[in-house]
DNA sequence: TTGCTCCTCACGTCACGTGAGGTGGC
DNA sequence: TTGCTCCTCACGTCACGTGAGGTGGC
């Protein structure tokens, strides 16, 4: 791994915005391990790593499962090396299903706006 | 109750495009009990109930609890009968409450274009 | 009588939250 | 040595999903 610099889990929580079981939790159903850990057995995480976490957290609000962003990683890492057709067909399926899903947030949105209009209503 | 128009669930569910199971579950909970029951146990929902579950569909987008729905409702039944102070405080609150989360969802679309960005990246 | 719709358990699932009890490292 | 940060269980939570087995009503 790369130990240029790297971090320990609270940095990573902190930089993302995320909270430690999360990322934890990310760890143990194999989404995103850390690259390494300390000799004391504490998880080292590369800028890399980040980067994929960033990643995972921009995919998070359209509802993806955690599985699901697994494979994205897999797929993503696999046509950085080669040209994997398989690997090219799942990311189209899931970049037609994000500009659904991103329509599904905008609805959400207008919902969200409708429902304070009609609290304003009972308030007034 | 008003039986002018009663509706079973498929049909509260086909308007409203909710799940029969969360229909049910909002009833186990205390969030939307329908107004009424057939002789042979059907729940049979009003045009007031439907109202209500419309509400609470525009609601949930912004992440509130069931319990904090709950709430919501019954203050917005209590000032639709007489002011009430602590209802009027709690609303307020909601509301502010609705503007942070508005924008927690509208930073979501942004992040979802974002990822959109990055796998037609990868697929180019 | 036949379907389609509804009913009530009740266990399963997903993505963590939340302690409990213990240790690493500047 | 003192804190602060991290560790691993492991049970709890929230909002349902998903059958199983049975009944209502046009």
């Amino acid at each position: 791994m790369d130990v240029a610099r790297t971090m320990q889990i609270g940095e990573v929580a902190a930089r993302t915005e995320l909270s430690l079981r999360s990322l934890r939790h990310w760890e143990e159903v194999g989404l995103l391990p850390p690259s390494g850990r300390s000799e004391g057995g504490f998880r080292l995480y590369t800028e890399a790593d980040v980067e994929r976490i960033l990643l995972v957290r921009r995919m998070k609000p359209l509802g993806f499962s955690l599985e699901e962003m697994r494979q994205v990683l897999d797929d993503v890492t696999a046509l950085a090396v080669a040209d994997d057709p398989a690997a090219r067909t799942r990311l189209r399926r899931i970049r037609d299903e994000t500009d659904v899903r991103r329509a599904r947030l905008v609805r959400q949105v207008e919902m969200a706006d409708e429902f304070r209009g009609l609290v304003d209503d009972r308030l007034a």
